[in-house]
DNA sequence: ACCGAAGGTGAGAACGATTGTCAATCTCAT
DNA sequence: ATGAGATTGACAATCGTTCTCACCTTCGGT
């Protein structure tokens, strides 16, 4: 849990996800991930992205969660968090920063003795354009 | 999203399942329950099962939640809205209230011009006992 | 109580994300 | 350069979940 027990090699591919991944802002699934690949002219089989973000993963590299739908999506771990404000009708989407709920959070956590503790903050409403 | 338009309604396998749900005092996955109906003597189909929870968990009725390896699992739910912080080793969860949360999202999402604003948080950690 | 309409059910097929298989390929240390 | 072992990729295999469709129930009116 603590460690890399198996050796990892760097590799063009191992190089190209991680890339990817960095690039973008948000959560993405690993199809998305490898169809991005696809398109930008990097050949890599899809099981290898699969077995590279759970690597990245457990390495710590990654941040995991789940969608609604049961499909696991990755963000790349380091960067700055923020949460998101999505329209249900037309996906238009708002980023956010939460100063408060961190916060919250992170004291709710100390309170149940819980530590290394992540949050996932989603919210989903209608805007203005499409009441 | 907001209403259930369609009607809904009483069946023998709906009242099974609920029970069965109700009687359980953790989450549990469609398969699970499907399972204690079937060496009960209740014989309900797995879709209905699927089916039953899917409507329970939009009529607020059940909570849902994704297990590490993506499945879903369910639970009766008590009353009001709550979120979850969940110990990412030993799974054990810890029913939080969040008014400041709640407070905050509804103020985020009036600043934007967001309304019927719905939100999901959950906290994953590592619990004292795993630490 | 009887009937038609619309929702509900169940068995099995279909789906889709993820994982396993295994020969070919690539990296690293020697 | 070379051999050992990690890595890759195309494809098959899993497995939870959803879809299909013919049959069964409940509901509202009569």
């Amino acid at each position: 849990m603590t460690a890399a027990p198996t050796t990892r090699r760097p590799t063009r591919q191992r190089a190209a996800i991680a890339e990817v991944l960095a690039a973008s802002a948000g959560f993405q699934s690993a199809q998305e991930l490898h169809a991005q690949l696809q398109s930008s002219g990097t050949r890599v089989g899809l099981a290898t992205v699969y077995r590279a973000l759970q690597a990245m993963a457990t390495d710590g590299e990654a941040d995991v969660r789940r969608t609604d739908d049961g499909e696991a999506v990755y963000r790349a771990c380091s960067e700055g968090h923020h949460h998101h404000l999505v329209c249900r009708v037309c996906g238009r989407t708002v980023e956010i920063d939460g100063p408060a709920v961190e916060r919250w959070t992170a004291q709710v956590s100390a309170e149940h003795g819980f530590s290394d503790v992540d949050h996932t903050l989603e919210l989903v409403g209608t805007c203005a354009d499409c009441r």
